[in-house]
DNA sequence: CGTACGGTTGAGCTCACTCAATAAGGGTGG
DNA sequence: CCACCCTTATTGAGTGAGCTCAACCGTACG
């Protein structure tokens, strides 16, 4: 389990991958697109299956996500609790000198635009735009994480649970449909958002009852009422941020 | 209240804190001194009294924090509630474009080196080296951020609590003597780490009780049994890190 | 067909919150 | 110096959200 698994020596995937390649991402604002070409041909697409732990050659991997998503694990002692969800778009990141306990996994079909840490570190110290680029989105995670935790750490059960929901619905892999996959196990949601496995699968539960959402197996759910459910995460005063 | 005070039109203060100038701040590694001097040339030292908004003309302020500690404040609604807790030696760092609803505040007397956010962005793109030792601190503050905040959600009221004193005593301000100024009320850190007024009382006292800690005032303590209190933070299997 | 794993549901308990009353400082003005 | 006021701290009693423990269901898979 958990292994390794980057897409099959697949460095030339960069060509395969253009047509979805994030030239928009705010990672690659204001640099001339010869420059992106460059900084790309350095990166790879990468692609995990569930469970996988995120790595190249055991190299700590940065980039960003492009589908799927990434559960940041943290294994202490012999219990594992999920400490952060990554969605597409975001920033897989290196954190400092210092590793800690902290591994990214892959949650479902996950693939991420990416190189190793040493590789991105020399991309940044060729191209300063990059590295400034890189810094914006650092510091806007640092403020996007502090806010996450400081409103978990006040909220209810009900109110986390909302916020999962209505985080996840935003970043559907299918826009086009109503119906969003939770793609997370009870339990998992629960290490995430500080609860127990019962109390999320009461919330979820609850809310079905009230027709805030629709649930048609465990982890696949359509949101039916919006307004509730952003009722319900207590955030209503401030409307709008908030991931 | 809450009134500006930098340090009266001190522009020439780096000459007279130079003394104090910490040149061995992990900001400044691996930058010849020249240039070190002339970073620190643009910037200036300020001195805040307590519960004074931290700004330089009404503009975000970046720096290094010499003494006292300045708390995240965030403003919702009508109740304020303390976010964060920067101590001597920290970087008050910028948070990318959202300013949010969160301002920093001097928490009894606070002396902080550095220079408005604009000020510092020119540093940043004159000295590359700077930019990335910044962006190595910001990937730090961001890990550590997300392990202070992580464990906090899942931390007891006494974990917490104990977490808070033995972080404040490894920063103390005076390291010759062991008695440490707790510096902010009940309430303020009930609201740092998610509690009430009461039970972050009834707890300080409960360790008071055990012998754990020596109460002299409500914000003056200090540690008689260090083994104890690190017990009881609940850390005792990872030991070291956790700031 | 049985086993396993994830999910659901119920009963009882605990910890932190709420409400409320009382103390302890720390200034300020007489 | 003392009386007073205002803020902060302490302490108690009762409540409730979320936890623990435990049983049960449902689907996938060998």
């Amino acid at each position: 389990m958990n292994a390794l698994t980057p897409l099959s020596e697949a460095t030339a995937l960069p060509l395969t991958c253009a047509g979805l390649l994030p030239f928009d991402h705010p990672l690659f604002a204001g640099l001339p697109l010869s420059d992106i070409a460059e900084i790309a041909s350095v990166m790879s697409c990468y692609r995990f299956k569930d469970d996988a732990l995120i790595a190249a050659d055991d190299v700590p991997l940065v980039g960003i996500i492009l589908a799927g998503a990434v559960a940041r694990i943290a294994k202490q002692w012999d219990q594992v609790s999920t400490v952060g969800l990554l969605l597409p778009n975001d920033l897989l990141i290196l954190e400092g000198p210092r590793t800690a306990a902290i591994h990214p996994e892959a949650v479902g079909l996950t693939e991420i635009l990416g190189c190793s840490a040493p590789e991105f570190d020399a991309l940044l110290r060729r191209f300063p735009k990059l590295q400034l680029n890189y810094l914006d989105l650092v510091a806007s995670e640092l403020q996007a994480t502090r806010e996450w935790y400081t409103l978990l750490g006040r909220k209810t059960a009900p109110e986390r649970v909302a916020t999962l929901i209505l985080k996840l619905s935003r970043h559907s892999d299918h826009p086009d449909s109503p119906v969003i996959d939770l793609r997370l196990t009870r339990d998992r949601i629960g290490t995430l958002l500080g609860l127990k496995m019962e109390t999320v699968s009461r919330q979820i539960r609850a809310f079905a009852k009230l027709g805030i959402i629709a649930l048609f197996s465990p982890t696949k759910i359509e949101v039916l009422d919006h307004g509730a459910l952003m009722h319900a995460t207590g955030d209503v005063w401030r409307e709008k941020t908030m991931l």
